[in-house]
DNA sequence: TTCGTTTGTGCAAACGTTTGCACAACTATT
DNA sequence: AATAGTTGTGCAAACGTTTGCACAAACGAA
C-alpha cells in the first residue's frame, strides 16, 4: 500500500507551496513564517514524511555515513569499540558501515575501496596485523576523506589516532609479575611492526630493566598470537629455559594456549608460573584460574575516535590539526597472577 | 590535488561524446560500438573514474546497501554469521550496514528506523531477546523492503527465515548426556517466546521422554542466560535436587556460570555432573574441561540468509514466496560431558 | 510620493546517474 | 529507387534534495 514514500514535492503540492519553501520549512529556515512551518510540519507528520537521504547526500556531497575497518568483530575489544562508535555516530545522525579485514591486508584494501566507493564521509581504521604497506590509506587522504586510526595505528605524526598507552600497560603488567616474585619473566609478543605489540613489548623490557632483571632475548617469542601460536611459543620458551616463572603475553588468546601447555607440563598457575595478558577478553574471566589482564578502554576509545572524526568531517580534514589521544590502561589482577604470600614463598611441585 | 572525482560528464567532455553514450559504454550496452567502448574504458581507467553510487542509487531507487540487525556482535556466533553475510554481499557488489540492538527492543526499533532511513535494499534481522512486539517489523514489509530473519526469528509462515534445527540440537545434546549415564538432567533455558530457546527446551524435554525419564519441571530454570544467570540458575536447581547429574544449557555462557557453581560445591565435571551447551562459543574450548556444545552453522547461516535476501531484492519481495531454511546442527563432544567407561561406572567424590 | 528595508515565497539550477525516445547514417531488401 | 531494418549516438527528463537569486508585498522613513 504505502509503497510510495512521500517526497517534498508531494507536501508542496498538497499545501500549494513551492518545493523550496517546504524544504526550508523542514529545515527550520528563519525566512519561513511560523505559520507555514507549522502547516508543513503537520502534514509531514501526517504523511509520515521521511527525507530521502540519498537525494540529500547527492546534493550535499555528503553521505551521512561513516566507515569503519576493523581486523575482526569477534572478541571483546573490537565489539565494545564498535559499540562506542555506533552510539556516538547515531547520536549525530550518522550511519556506520563496518568492514572486517580478517587481519588480511588485501581484504583491508578492498574494504577501504568499498568504503570510498560508498562515499562515506569519514573512515576509522584499526590496521590488520599483516599490513605493512600503507598506500591504500594514502588514497583516502588524497581524496580528502577524514581518516582516524584507533588502536592499531599508522605511526606517523601526520595522522590522527586514538591509542591506549600500551607501553604503560605492558610495564604495569610486568612490574606486577615481578612483585609477585617472578624472576624469569617471559614474553609472548606480536608482530613488531604493529605499534601496540611493539609498545607492549617495550613496556615489558623496560620494566625488567628498571627492576634489575636481565632481559634475556631467548625468553621472548614473537608470533601472530593465535591460541596455537601461544602453545608453540610457550613450548619454545620452555625449551630454552624450563625455569620460566612468569609470562606476560601481548594478548589473552595466546596466553590461554600458553596456559594449556604449562598445565600439561605439570606446572601450576600462578604458583609455578604467573600469567598476565592483555585486552581483558571475555574469556579471560572464564579460564581457571581467571586471567590477569590489561583492560583497554574500549568504548571510550571508540567514542573518542569517532568524535575526532566528526570534528574533521565538520570542519574539513585539512582544517583540523592531526593529533593523537592516548588513553590510560587499567591492570585487572586476577587468579592467574596473584600468589598469596604463602604461595609466593612455597616451592614447586 | 585529486580532490575532484571524475564524473561521467568529465569523460564525455574529454571524448567528445554525450553523457548517455559514456554511461552506456561503461555498462557495456550492446548498442555502443566496440571502438567507443574501448575509448571510454581507457580514459576511465586513466582518470581513475569511480561511479558515484549515490547518484546511481537515487536514479535507480536502490542504494546497493543491505542492513543487518543483530543483538550484539561479540560472541562467536554472530561474528561468524556476519562474516558470511559480508562475504556474499560484497561478492554481489553490495555494502552492508550492521546495527546492534544490544538485546533491547527499543534499540532494535531505532536500528530498523535507521536502516529504513538509509534506504537499504533489504534487511536481515535476528531478534533481541526482549522483542515481543513486532510492529516495527511490519513497517519494513509495508514499505516493500525485503526482510529475512535468521536464528532468532518471528515465527510466522509468512516470513522468510534461516534457522538452525534447534530442536534437533537440544535433543541430541540431551540424548548424549543420557548416554553418558546421566539420569537427572537439568536444563538452563532462555526466554520461551524466543523460538530458539523454546525449541532447544522442547528437544531436551522430548529426549528425556523418549528415554523413559521423567521431565521434572523443577529441574528446569529459565533466565536471560547471562553468566550470572547461569550461576543463580544452577544454585536454584541444586536447591531443588542436589543429585542433578547432567545439565543441558541453552547457551554456553550460562553454562560457564553453572560450571563455576558446581566446581565450587565440590563436584567434579564430567564425573559428578556432565555438561552440554549450545553455540560452540570460542570460550567453550578454553574452559577446563572444555565444553561439549552444539555447533550452529554460523557462516552457512549468514550466507544462506543473504542469498535469500538477494533473491528477494532482485525479483521484488512479493514475487518470492516466503520460505524457511532449516540447517542441521552438529554436536561437538568435549571434556565437559565425555565420561570414560570407568568414570561412568565409578561413584561420587 | 518616492525610495529603501524587511519578510515571505518561488524559480531554476545543480548533484551524477540512467534510460525512453528520436534521429542520422548505413546496409539490405524489394 | 524506394522502403525497411540495423547500428551508433544524442537529447532531455527523471530521481529528491538544497540553495543562490529574484521578486512581490507590506511597511516605514524621508
Amino acid at each position: 500500500m504505502a509503497i510510495h514514500r512521500a517526497s517534498i514535492s508531494d507536501l508542496a503540492a498538497q499545501l500549494n507551496l513551492s518545493v523550496s519553501t517546504v524544504s526550508r520549512a523542514l529545515s527550520d529556515n528563519s525566512r519561513i513564517s511560523a505559520e507555514t512551518k507549522k502547516r508543513v510540519w503537520d502534514l509531514a507528520r501526517q504523511l509520515n514524511y521521511q527525507p530521502n537521504q540519498l537525494a540529500a547526500a547527492l546534493r550535499n556531497g555528503r553521505s551521512n555515513t561513516l566507515g569503519v575497518v576493523v581486523p575482526h568483530i569477534d572478541g571483546h575489544f573490537f565489539a565494545l569499540v564498535l559499540k562506542g562508535i555506533e552510539t556516538i555516530a547515531n547520536q549525530a545522525g550518522l550511519n556506520v558501515m563496518i568492514c572486517q579485514s580478517n587481519e588480511d591486508v588485501n581484504q583491508e584494501k578492498k574494504n577501504i575501496k568499498t568504503l570510498l566507493n560508498a562515499q562515506v564521509d569519514g573512515i576509522l581504521v584499526s590496521l590488520a596485523l599483516s599490513t605493512r604497506d600503507f598506500r591504500h590509506l594514502d588514497e583516502v587522504r588524497d581524496q580528502g576523506i577524514p581518516l582516524v586510526f584507533f588502536d592499531r595505528i599508522l605511526e606517523d605524526p601526520g595522522v590522527s589516532a586514538v591509542v591506549l598507552n600500551d607501553y604503560q600497560g605492558g610495564y604495569e603488567a610486568t612490574v606486577h609479575l615481578i612483585e609477585q616474585g617472578c624472576r624469569r619473566v617471559a614474553h609472548l609478543g606480536g608482530p613488531q611492526h604493529i605499534n601496540i605489540c611493539k609498545n607492549r613489548y617495550q613496556g615489558y623490557a623496560d620494566a625488567l630493566r628498571d627492576h634489575g632483571l636481565v632481559a634475556d632475548p631467548r625468553l621472548v617469542h614473537f608470533s601472530d598470537l593465535s591460541m596455537q601460536d601461544g602453545c608453540l611459543g610457550m613450548e619454545f620458551l620452555l625449551g630454552h629455559d624450563a625455569r620460566v616463572d612468569g609470562v606476560f603475553s601481548c594478548n589473552d588468546l595466546a596466553l590461554v594456549g600458553a596456559m594449556q601447555v604449562l598445565k600439561r607440563s605439570g606446572r601450576t598457575i600462578p604458583h609455578d608460573v604467573a600469567l598476565a595478558g592483555f585486552s581483558n577478553e571475555l574469556f579471560a574471566s572464564l579460564t581457571e584460574p581467571m586471567l590477569t589482564s590489561v583492560d583497554q578502554r574500549c568504548e571510550l576509545m571508540g567514542q573518542t575516535a569517532v568524535q575526532m572524526l566528526l570534528e574533521m568531517v565538520a570542519k574539513g580534514a585539512e582544517h583540523v590539526p592531526a593529533r593523537q589521544v592516548v588513553l590510560q590502561p587499567e591492570l585487572l589482577i586476577r587468579g592467574s597472577s596473584s600468589r598469596t604470600p604463602r604461595e609466593t614463598l612455597s616451592m614447586a611441585v
